[in-house]
DNA sequence: ACTATCGGGACCGCCCGTTAGT
DNA sequence: ACTAACGGGCGGTCCCGATAGT
């Protein structure tokens, strides 16, 4: 990569950068193109040479979120630890994002709301979503292999499994300052593994 | 009542009915004011004659939700059952929700995602958030005491129910077709159940 | 006079109150049908019931400026003195005007930024414009013919009276705190009097 | 200065003259940027990227107008003559600008009109109009000091010679086509003179 | 690879005036 | 003589995207 095309890296980067900012602060509709440029510090020309439209980039910034998340995904599985075990290290991701009210977090409701709206973006989000789902399912089907876990049955455990995850950062939106949600998730999963564990 | 009375009341039925359906389908922001009167048949006049803006009106279609809500869970509470048992009825109405694939439904998407942007949205919104995670915490005090529950946090227990519910919600919106979403509901609640009842 | 017509000419002149003061306050244009009436305690339709239009409001304010407006140079008209203490006189009306910062009197302005624009209101205003520079013209004629003022064109002289009348009001309106305006008219009419007198 | 820099001059100068006849024309109020846009030949994105509103527009026209009557003031003080014969010559340039009925001049009207409610353009005009009643001070004194005129109150002569051009513009907005205003000017001020004069 | 300038459309809020009803 | 409710349209502003220029 020479010189050009770092630059050229650079750019793109600080536009994405600043339009993540903007859609969690203000949301989609609430933040205007010119807006994102004024924040990039880049013109309108310079924008729309690097995207095709505001919803391209928009598309961009949940391929960039979702390529994050893989990652710390893989970097999960190379541990060898048991189904119960590896819940736990999740809950503590969670709890992590939760412990610091991260206005940034905010851009993934604008992802969900415009999801169920938008088809090109919920192509983009129903398909890694799937995904999630499967490897939450892989994960209690390995569980009740190895006999960590009671036979349930993996797509109701899976399906708890996100909806715990998902329902306690809404919460942690909703309520950000008066609760713990820390210590809320760390028990949480408790709870819930005390219903799945053998 | 007089006749003028009972023609805004009629008026301002319409408009509320044409917003809720225009936000479910196109979000807030890509709902103009202009469409909501055509949809409900009435001049920009009308609209303005009976709310002081989209932003209030939008607000008045929340506190609208939420007395129906208040409404469903007195009926629930009437009848004097257990907490395990008043959780599973609880879990039916979620599931109704979930059966259909009710786009209307995604007007609570659109609550949510302002009330974390929008101060006003929020103050309607947290108030009732909390009323409710209050209700279910005294419901699984209540079931602690009669000795149907184990001894555990209620709060985490309360918050653990709603993220269960608003989790499966979101999911459902996700996935709207290829999952039975009311028999995960079933099912979920039962492994919730799992691991707090006595 | 029977009780129902005097309450209607109350609510007439509640009406007209309130637009005089809010046409002063943010002009013509900027005042709302809505706000006048909110202001005078009625509806709109007992507006319209009394007038027209808006602009028919307007040039019924005119009409009663006027017509206070003859009555006061008719009381002066009254009293048989010579023509420089009869201009000293009409200098203290104008010099009492421009004592206290009357927000009221900006009405005026309005009057004549519309009168240039609307041939209507142009009609109301000019006519009587006329009638009182035929006045100031009258009384320098007699001035000379009574051999108090230098033999000057009379309507040059009226004109210029006029002329000083409306500059100082202006100035008064422009610069209501930082000079003296009962005491600049004073001196200035001496000075212009200086110019005519015998 | 390269080819965009020339192309912005001109394009905010057709905006700012549409602008002004319109602003004369119809009054602020009664135009609409939409009006000035087309008037102007561009477009509605145009006008928003030289100007921030339509105030601001209004606020520059009022500055470029002060800049020219500068430079005129700046030109008559090069010529080092007498004071009386100096206001002669002003009165010369306002007979001038009533001489012919010029619609245009009708903006100056607006100019003022505004200023007594909008806090913003008073400032622009309260500013200029006591630089100018200054100059007028320093005119007179110089003129007592060179014996050409009677020690008078500067700040009274000043306030009156002001008051003279308003008011004869006024009267000359009123009735644009019964009199000869630039007659009326030319004695006007020998009346004043006579009052002043040594 | 980028900037300065521009095109045209859409939105919210308001406004003037009308009508059905009392 | 007056009110509540409504009709329809306009106005300022902003916004997304395109183009001319470098």
């Amino acid at each position: 990569m020479n010189r050009h095309q770092k630059r050229t890296e650079e750019t793109r980067s600080h536009i994405m950068d600043a339009a993540e900012a903007s859609f969690a602060e203000a949301g989609y509709d609430g933040t205007g193109v010119a807006a994102i440029c004024q924040a990039a510090g880049v013109s309108k020309g310079a924008f729309y040479y690097h995207f095709e439209s505001k919803q391209a980039l928009f598309l961009a910034l949940i391929d960039r979120w979702l390529a994050s998340m893989d990652r710390q995904l893989a970097d999960l599985s190379q541990e060898a630890i048991g189904t119960p075990d590896r819940l736990m290290a999740m809950s503590h991701i969670v709890g992590h994002l939760l412990k610091v009210p991260d206005r940034q977090l905010l851009i993934y409701l604008e992802f969900l709301n415009r999801a169920v709206r938008d088809p090109q973006v919920w192509q983009a989000t129903i398909e890694p979503y799937l995904r999630y789902r499967d490897y939450f399912i892989a994960l209690v089907e390995a569980g009740i292999a190895e006999g960590s876990l009671r036979p349930v049955a993996p797509k109701t455990a899976a399906s708890l499994i996100v909806a715990l995850g998902l329902g306690l950062l809404i919460q942690g939106f909703l309520d950000p300052e008066g609760t713990d949600w820390q210590q809320i998730t760390r028990e949480g999963v408790g709870i819930l593994l005390e219903g799945i564990e053998a």
